[in-house]
Order: structure tokens, then sequence, then C-alpha cells
DNA sequence: CCCTGATTCGC
DNA sequence: GCGAATCAGG
């Protein structure tokens, strides 16, 4: 193994297997080609695809600001102090409407991408089942991150407004509503 | 300690 | 573009 690239089918098995869940680990394992576990997570973000349509974790409310001020910066002759590259937004809240008894059933029309037509910068909201064969991504042009601008509206909602409102929930209720 | 993904940055 | 090193957390 030479050069253990990413051959048009390794990405779309990496792609196959991480939208379907499986483990950067597992994925690794299972492509072989001496690739590792970082290198797949590497490949996947780099694909645009970080973020999962089915999160089998739990938890995503851990932000990481710091990931690696470790090994000192040696020779900075000239280095901007601290140029603030990432404007943040407020409180990004991947909202994944799965409801078990949800009244409304598929209130989503397009869905023209597939796990191996998804490109890098095409909306990746979900759409039906991971798992099942119809399962498809919306696939426009992705501008917020991995969605496209309407998506992005719905994976990140901004915080609900506090204090002002006298029931926020509500107020949340009520903007997914629409989605749901 | 095992695992998970996220991020940075030298290559 | 690639992925090791590193981080933060379950």
């Amino acid at each position: 193994m030479t050069t253990a690239s990413w051959t048009e089918d390794r990405v779309g098995a990496l792609k196959k297997l991480w939208l379907e869940g499986q483990s950067a680990s597992q994925i690794a394992k299972t492509l072989g080609g001496g690739v590792t576990r970082n290198a797949v997570i590497g490949k996947v973000h780099r694909l645009g695809l970080s973020g999962r349509a089915a999160p089998s974790q739990p938890a995503r409310t851990t932000f990481r600001a710091a990931a690696r001020p470790r090994p000192a910066a040696p020779a900075a002759p000239v280095q901007a102090p601290s140029a603030p590259r990432r404007i943040e937004a407020a409180a990004p809240r991947p909202v994944m409407a799965v409801q078990p008894s949800a009244p409304a059933p598929m209130p989503e029309l397009p869905g023209t991408a597939t796990v191996m037509t998804l490109g890098a910068h095409m909306c990746k909201w979900p759409i039906g089942d991971p798992s099942s064969r119809e399962f498809s991504f919306c696939g426009r042009r992705a501008t917020e991150n991995v969605y496209c601008g309407e998506h992005a509206r719905v994976a990140y909602q901004p915080q609900v407004r506090r204090g002002a409102s006298k029931d926020g929930a509500t107020e949340l209720a009520r903007s997914l509503r629409r989605y749901i």
C-alpha cells in the first residue's frame, strides 16, 4: 500500500458507513489499508460530512473551542496576536426531528442526493430513514456549514429568547411545528 | 482505561 | 488533501 489514497469506491464506502452510523474506528477497520480512525475522521470533515444524520451518540452538547494549544508556538516572528478567525453563532443547536409518533409524515419533498452522489457542498439534511434504501439528502447548495440556507435555519435554532417571552417553550414549539 | 468525534497544523 | 497529535468528553 504505497498509496492507500481515497479512491472513489473507498470514499463511497466511507460515506455509506459513516452515514449509517458506524464509528470512525469501525470504519477504519473495515476499510483497512492501514487507515486510522483519525484518517477517517479527517476525511469525513473534508467531505463536509461532520455531524451525522443519525446520531447514535446522545449529547452533542460539547462544543470544543481550543483543540491544540499544546506544542506551544515556538518561532513566531510576526504572528498576528490572535486573529479571531471564526465567528461562532451564539449557540448552534442541531435539532433532529425524530418523533416516534409524529402526526405529519413527510413534509419534505426533494431529496435528490444519495449517499453516493452527496458531495462536499451539498445540503446534508437527511430525508427518510438512513437505513432505508429510500434515504436521501436535500442535496441543494450547502451555504451554512453542511446545510442549505433553508435547512440551516431549522438545524441551527438560535437561542430561545430569554426574558421577554413568557413562555419560551411555546415559542420554540411553534417554530418547530412548521418543520416536523 | 476503554471508547467517541473535533480540531489544528505540519507535511 | 492528508492524517498524526491532541483535545474534550462519555
